[in-house]
DNA sequence: CATGAATGAGGCTTCATTCAT
DNA sequence: AATGAATGAAGCCTCATTCAT
């Protein structure tokens, strides 16, 4: 017969699931949330669209978790590139690092970033409030570099550190979804937010 | 026995017309060109769903008209701006004068700049060549202002210009769509860009 | 101005109620009564949708105008044909004078025979009193045709007139809807008939 | 707790399908494959016409369905009428046996022997290339008994073996679907053709 | 006479969802 | 854990028809 499985292996349950998730990412990130359809979706995980709903409970559902993982993998990799820096480190290292950060987020998490990152699918969020504040504190932790950096005089205070956390953002994510070269984008935002050298 | 209208008003059909496009480019702005329904554009312009096509072939095509009105006219505006400058006027200045259009123009066409300036809506381009063309023009246009502003040694060189063009139009989008006071997001992007003084 | 027209000249009117009646044969010649739309009749025609109501009172009764003429043009050709045998005939001579006059009818009535000779038509008289009264008074006339040849012991007595005048004109109006050349149709149905020769 | 299927009985969806494929034969042979509609067709297999494309890509390819098995049965019956003569056996018998089948079909398949061979749905076969195949080869069969009884003597040659070959089945299809009797229609065609006697 | 504009019904199709197996 | 089968709502589109101009 055959052998006991190791202790910690996925089931086969959570090998599905995780089919289901990547093939609704490369949908979503192909068609956008509304364009993805679960018969897509199934079709992409080689099942059927009414078993999607052993794993999902609805199709909204199944999404929301798309886009909430892209975002928790973006925080995750953000965070620990900023707790990689010897300690205590200066703003505009930890802002540099961040863009760095971010950069690879999109690269790394492919359909995943895309999902993510694209600004109109943010209205998603109205439906989905685990989505909405995974987002909320991605960008928080933003605001956080960006003010520190203000304070730090590395970037022009007396703005609101929103508006500039959406330039800086904003630009990243649009260079990066465009399909930029990552080491082109990082030089040229690092470039502008004078951020050049170490 | 009611007085002829004035030569150049619009006609019943005109109004009607007109009414569908706001209507439409409301939709999209609040669901995406995928999550706009005709009956809903219907609705929104006091019609019933099969009438919109006596004024379009198809919802594609409404949507296509929307799409490409909205990035039209923002290029009108840039073009304006850039033209009002007192000839020969050095890169930095014209590029200081594109940022503001651009940002008066999210502001100036409200929906139709909402529809048109978030990227993830470039997917809609593949079916919709007209729309497709029109960007083309508005973002070639971008590459030249930065182009030489390069050349002129506001921005760094070295960089393909279209990589920098992306960081400051997805900024520029990111903040305006974001509803930030325009003013605060022209200060800060001028900052990053170098511009601040004249 | 200009010259008053000629006592019997058709109205324009008349005019345009003739273009329609010839569009509308044309298109269910085609595409069938039921896959005939008002607006591709219409639009042959070189008139907008509405307008034919100026001169219809509904897409049904245009197309039994159109059914009707066709039958009724077959019976004045039918008549015609038989009227003009030096008389009196033979129940032969007047039999291969009714085969050839009805494949004549085929090839003149062009639309208007296909439109009215195909069988599958014939449902469309449920609805179409007018035109199935026509085509009855012209299948009356046939079944009188082959009863009296059948007398003159030139067909089979002994069966129901009617199935052989299915058969005749079944047989027909196949070949002549086909589009086999009219001489080689004839030349056949009058051996199987035995109407060879004089 | 039910017993187990026997071995080759119909699944659920076996069964469907044949009702939705003679629905459909019904619709067809009383409107026409134009006036057919996927809620009528629905309606008739108690089905909702969503449920249709569970079991059809389209409505076109469910009437192409039914025209297809119209004509393949008919030429099975045809087949195996011809077949089971002694062989070898002459032109003039192989053709009275194909007259019987033909009209034996007619009777049989009833709904799709009238969708099948009613002319003008050959319009169909435009669109429908599994069913213009199937007629061709139906009629090509034909051809060759045409072919063979005239070069037998029994029908006149010199004549496009088509023309005669629409003729007769032209005559027949009119006579069946008009509801003759068939006894009637066979007497009357074979005597026609001159097969009146073994 | 004819058009422009609109409507309402209906047609085909897609899709999220359910449920028995 | 997954499939087969069905549903009902909704979506896009066509079309006969009406009516003011």
């Amino acid at each position: 017969m055959s052998s006991p499985p190791p202790a910690n292996a996925p089931s086969k349950g959570d090998r599905t699931r995780r089919r289901l998730l990547d093939a609704a990412a490369a949908e979503i990130a192909r068609r956008g949330p509304d364009g993805t359809s679960l018969a897509a979706v199934a079709r992409r995980a080689e099942l059927k669209a009414g078993s999607v709903y052993f794993h999902f409970d609805s199709r909204d559902h199944l999404i929301e978790a798309v886009l909430e993982e892209g975002v928790r993998e973006s925080l995750r990799i953000l965070d620990d590139a900023v707790s990689a820096l010897a300690a205590p480190s200066a703003a505009p290292e930890r802002l540099r690092a961040a863009v760095r950060a971010h950069l690879r987020a999109i690269e790394e998490l492919s359909d995943y970033a895309m999902v993510v990152l694209a600004p109109p699918f943010h209205t998603a969020g109205d439906r989905m409030p685990v989505y909405r504040d995974a987002l909320r504190t991605y960008l928080a932790r933003w605001t956080e570099l960006i003010s520190d950096a203000q304070d730090a005089g590395v970037l022009p205070g007396g703005t609101d550190p929103r508006s500039l956390r959406d330039l800086v953002l904003g630009g990243l994510n649009a260079s990066g979804l465009a399909g930029r070269p990552v080491a082109d984008t990082a030089r040229a935002m690092e470039s502008l937010l004078g951020l050049d050298d170490g």
